[in-house]
DNA sequence: GACAACCTGACC
DNA sequence: GGTCAGGTTGTC
């Protein structure tokens, strides 16, 4: 489900609600989602080993999430696919697919919810480190990578533009949705070679997908699957998709009829007209 | 760099 | 029955 502005949302909502609060205790359903600090899974039932720990922070590498603990402690958090991270919203706790339940002194609750399961949450005893590693191992997010470093990157690839921005190691942030809707903004055909574009194309690129990570963050994510914020609501970017998902529908900007490729396994939308 | 794998559910 | 799905990792 989430890219970047999903996952920020989720982030910023967390981080509203949860600052100084202290788990009692943490109730595993699918222990391969709760994996302990020493990377294997916990056991089913009630875990005891985050009892005491104050959330002190919540921050965001690409779509990583990390709660910071006081202790040092920490979780660090991927929801991939199809995962939620819900406060307090009860009927979590007895419907499908509930997979982590963490319960804080003041009665609030934390439900991972994820149908697929690939999603997880880490136990990491040095969380300030988890994310140094997670960090050094992700390019840098669209809003701050320097234009020449974009187009050095893109150089080295002969991969597809589309599969580039994908690469988390190349850029941090960038989905399906948002990477198909970039490159139509940019007028970039996603087929084009990453590394035929002139440095004037990637900074268009760059500054669209900037736009659009803006305006999935503003409408507050988008909900065309599953993806629900902390409070359990939905988004409304996928009301206002350039061309994620619109297979036959007109073009924004030219009204042609939008096309459906497939590109490196992912699903690609593409104006013809408008793209080159 | 292509492709399968991890899973479940929705849709044709 | 088959294909597709917002992601990442590990294999050839």
């Amino acid at each position: 489900m989430p890219e970047l502005p999903e996952v920020e949302t989720i982030r910023k909502q967390l981080s509203e609600q949860l600052i100084d609060a202290e788990i009692v205790d943490v109730e595993v359903r699918v222990p391969k989602i709760f994996v302990g600090p020493t990377s294997s899974p916990t056991t089913l039932g009630v875990n005891h080993i985050l009892d005491g720990e104050v959330i002190a922070k919540i921050s965001r590498v690409g779509k990583y999430l990390f709660i910071h603990f006081s202790s040092g402690r920490g979780l660090a958090i991927h929801l991939k696919m199809t995962g939620r991270l819900v406060i307090d919203v009860h009927t979590y706790a007895t419907v499908p697919h509930t997979r982590v339940v963490i319960t804080f002194k003041n009665k609030r609750k934390i439900y991972y919810w994820d149908t697929r399961m690939f999603g997880y949450l880490h136990v990491e005893s040095n969380i300030a480190e988890a994310e140094g590693i997670v960090k050094a191992k992700l390019g840098p997010e669209p809003w701050v990578i320097d234009d020449s470093e974009f187009l050095r990157r893109l150089q080295k690839t002969g991969r597809t533009i589309k599969d580039a921005i994908l690469d988390q190691s190349l850029l941090a942030g960038v989905g399906n949705i948002y990477a198909s809707d970039g490159l139509w903004l940019a007028g970039i055909d996603p087929r084009r070679k990453a590394n035929t574009l002139k440095l004037s194309e990637v900074k268009k690129l760059r500054m669209s997908l900037c736009t659009v990570l803006e305006r999935g963050l503003a409408t507050g994510g988008a909900s065309d699957n599953s993806y629900v914020d902390a409070y359990g609501k939905r988004g409304a970017y996928q009301n206002e998709f350039l061309v994620y998902g619109r297979t036959g529908e007109p073009c924004r900007k030219c009204g042609r009829e939008l096309k459906y490729l497939k590109i490196g396994g992912r699903g690609s939308w593409v104006c013809e007209n408008c793209q080159k």
